[in-house]
DNA sequence: AAGCTGGCCAACCGCGAACGG
DNA sequence: CCCGTTCGCGGTTGGCCAGCT
């Protein structure tokens, strides 16, 4: 079991593959297409078993490989379906146009995991490798703290506050490791989503709670929307495709969600419009990791 | 200049799943 | 249903190369 008959023959070249190997292989299957991998070698004229002839044009020689160095956004992306997907290597590299399983595979190992273990980040689990104990229950906010009416940042009487944009911003301190740099959704009356406890051992202290910078409220809380996407949210309208929250009410509040024991347990938060009579939320993320699991 | 070390990456290995007779 | 073969995936290895001592 395991390997393929044809390995065990004898006279087959291993190792790396020649420009004359390749040329052999690209034309037979531009010409042919592969087929039976296990015939390819023969009817290409190769010194090779079809499992290394397939793993060379896959890897290789397939004409939509995209090449060179991954972007910033792509390797976002690898962490994000990381995080959903585990090492399921094949899976995160069909969401990557040009890109293969095992060049994914190797920049994970090589890089990217290095990064998150720099930034004190389990790569396995996504969590912080000195998990939440050291985040104890008096460094957390209390619900009070985290009550941040608009008030307190942006006149009520003021027009430009009645349709302000606002949108969550995390630290940039965070700003190649998720793939979202702000939050994006739609919602002229609040939305409720989960807090991403990951970071929390390590959020500058600046951002211990909101603060209004111009019109950006930056909060510590990474949002990850992504994860806590109610089911039917398809039948939510359609999102304006911006990163800001149109408020349509003059005033707002941002509060932690009353079932929650604190700012950062995994139950999450939620924005809110006083005197509003609709609770209907409508998030979209930047990839919806709910539809990929 | 030579040897060492660590990072990168192509390719191999082993396994389970899928397929087909 | 069984069994041999093939496919596809994830883990691992080993060679190359650049940087350092």
């Amino acid at each position: 079991m395991g390997r393929h008959s044809c390995c065990y023959k004898q006279k087959l070249r291993k190792g790396l593959w020649s420009p004359e190997e390749d040329e052999k292989l690209l034309t037979h299957i531009t010409n042919h297409g592969h087929g039976c991998w296990s015939s390819v070698p023969k009817l290409a004229g190769l010194q090779r078993c079809g499992k290394s002839c397939r793993l060379r044009w896959i890897n290789y020689l397939r004409p939509d490989l995209k090449r060179g160095a991954f972007s910033p956004e792509e390797e976002n992306l690898i962490v994000e379906l990381h995080a959903a997907l585990g090492n399921r290597w094949s899976q995160i590299a069909s969401r990557l146009p040009g890109r293969t399983d095992n060049e994914i595979k190797n920049l994970w190992n090589s890089s990217i995991k290095k990064k998150l273990k720099q930034r004190g980040i389990d790569p396995n689990t996504h969590k912080p490798i000195s998990e939440l104990e050291s985040f104890s229950d008096k460094d957390k906010p209390t619900t009070s703290n985290n009550k941040i009416s608009g008030n307190d940042h942006k006149s009520p009487s003021s027009s430009s506050a009645t349709n302000q944009d606002f949108f969550i911003e995390r630290p940039s301190e965070f700003s190649d490791y998720f793939g979202f740099q702000k939050l994006n959704f739609n919602s002229n009356l609040g939305l409720s989503v989960t807090t991403d406890t990951s970071l929390c051992s390590m959020i500058p202290p600046q951002f211990s709670s909101g603060n209004m910078v111009g019109s950006v409220f930056q909060t510590p809380v990474c949002v990850k929307p992504s994860i806590s996407l109610p089911p039917d949210n398809n039948s939510s309208s359609p999102v304006s495709g911006g990163d800001h929250v149109k408020l349509a009410a003059p005033n707002w509040e941002f509060q932690t969600n009353n079932n929650t024991s604190n700012f950062f347990d995994n139950g999450g938060f939620s924005w809110s419009i006083p005197n509003s009579s609709t609770s209907s939320a409508q998030v979209k993320p930047n990839h919806n990791l709910e539809e990929i699991k």
